[in-house]
DNA sequence: AAGTGGTCTAGACCACGGC
DNA sequence: CCGTGGTCTAGACCACTTC
């Protein structure tokens, strides 16, 4: 007979999902001992090996640390370098206002270099959404987007306005974002992208070019930013292994 | 009585390295399976929880991937992106042959912003070394490092005409880099730069200013460079997680 | 059906840290 | 000294893939 089998988590997981979740509500702050092996062993019922596994695992995702003879610690939270984060996100993270105008949001063809960089066929159809990003009032980027327009029509329809492109495709589409590819350079300014950005014609603008891939290394989203360089300058972190 | 007790390798971290071995020796090539977990026991002479260890880490470090119910099998060489490399090894990687001509080797001192990026003491003397890198004959870039005198004077008199000075931190000083803080603008090329350069005053450049980190956390390096943008775009793999 | 990795047990001894 | 994490055993059952 078929039981009633309803997947549950392993034992290791369960023990560190609880964790976790007194980490993220600060009852286990940084540099606060977690508890011990021996600890989490007796309290949830499982051998040293399982209760070992499950801080072995945090540990290496960066959660925790852990020292022989002293004990498993809670680690200061960890700063994502070279995170691939919406403007919103990123705004948000220092805090400041995030404004954005759409300045085009329509069906276009022709745009060989989005359609190559999407690897779709030639002359495929996109949606394109253009938009001047703002700092409170000040404008300090311009940014176009390219979607094909097969998978995602719908868009057009979509408040984007008050929602970012990343939540709209991971909350409504369920596409779920992994990496970016950027190319980054300087350019002189566009009379246009001047105008938006209240420069002279000919500044130098950082342009970046992204890439962006979703689960499986499928190319989902192209992106072109100029962004005025007095006003963004792009962070990154390299490591040397 | 004290027995000579040479430190000895954990059992797993033995198998490791066998495997390791035999992988870049391309004895065992991407796509090869290698022993499952009960013949790497039956083979080292160590329970299945040892060998299960020794193969869980190796892809935990991306040397493998491991499915249930198929096996373990060496895993596409990972390209490493975002990697702090030289400019020797930069365009050592793209198969182009790297110059360099230096500007100016010497001490200096008053270079504030340098020196409150390495963390020292306000009117702290630096060795300065600015470059100008060419590929081939065609200069795209200078590069401005500073490095506390203090340490580093004797660079003065080293072949840096010949050899990389990441070489020479690394082999001649022991110094391990580990990572860099990159900040990417652009910026009107200054009549100097642009005439080092070959472009006209004024047109945009791209500036990346690194804090260079080793060992530690200590601040070691310090380098402003001017890129043409026309020959040189930067590349970025972000992730979203 | 045979073999694989995933989870887990109920112990053991060791090396190390802090008191 | 005691408690900690690090290594290890000799098994077990399960879920999964491959044939």
């Amino acid at each position: 007979m078929l039981q009633n089998t309803e997947p549950v988590a392993p034992a290791y997981r369960r023990i560190q999902y609880a964790l976790r979740k007194r980490i993220e509500a600060g009852e286990l702050q940084p540099g606060d001992a977690v508890p011990s092996e021996r600890e989490l062993a007796r309290n949830n019922e499982v051998s040293l090996m399982t209760a070992r596994h499950a801080l072995a695992e945090l540990e290496h995702d960066g959660l925790v640390d852990r020292r022989r003879g002293a004990g498993t610690f809670v680690s200061l939270p960890k700063i994502h370098f070279n995170r691939l984060a919406s403007f919103t996100e990123q705004m948000a993270s220092r805090g400041l206002p995030a404004r954005s105008r759409i300045l085009c949001l329509s069906i276009i063809d022709g745009e060989q270099e989005a359609v190559a960089r999407l690897a779709l066929p030639p002359h495929s159809r996109l949606v394109k959404l253009e938009r001047l990003r703002q700092s409170g009032e000040q404008p300090f980027a311009v940014e176009s987007c390219y979607l094909p327009a097969d998978e995602f029509a719908g868009l057009l329809s979509r408040p984007l306005e008050r929602r970012s492109l990343f939540a709209t495709l991971e909350r409504e589409y369920g596409i779920e974002l992994q990496y970016a590819d950027e190319e980054v350079d300087a350019t002189p300014a566009s009379a246009r992208i001047a105008e938006l950005l209240g420069i002279h014609a000919g500044a130098p603008v950082l342009r970046i070019r992204q890439a962006l891939y979703s689960t499986g290394g499928k190319a989902t989203l192209y992106v072109i930013g100029f962004y005025r360089s007095d006003r963004h300058t792009l962070q990154i972190r390299r490591f040397r292994k």
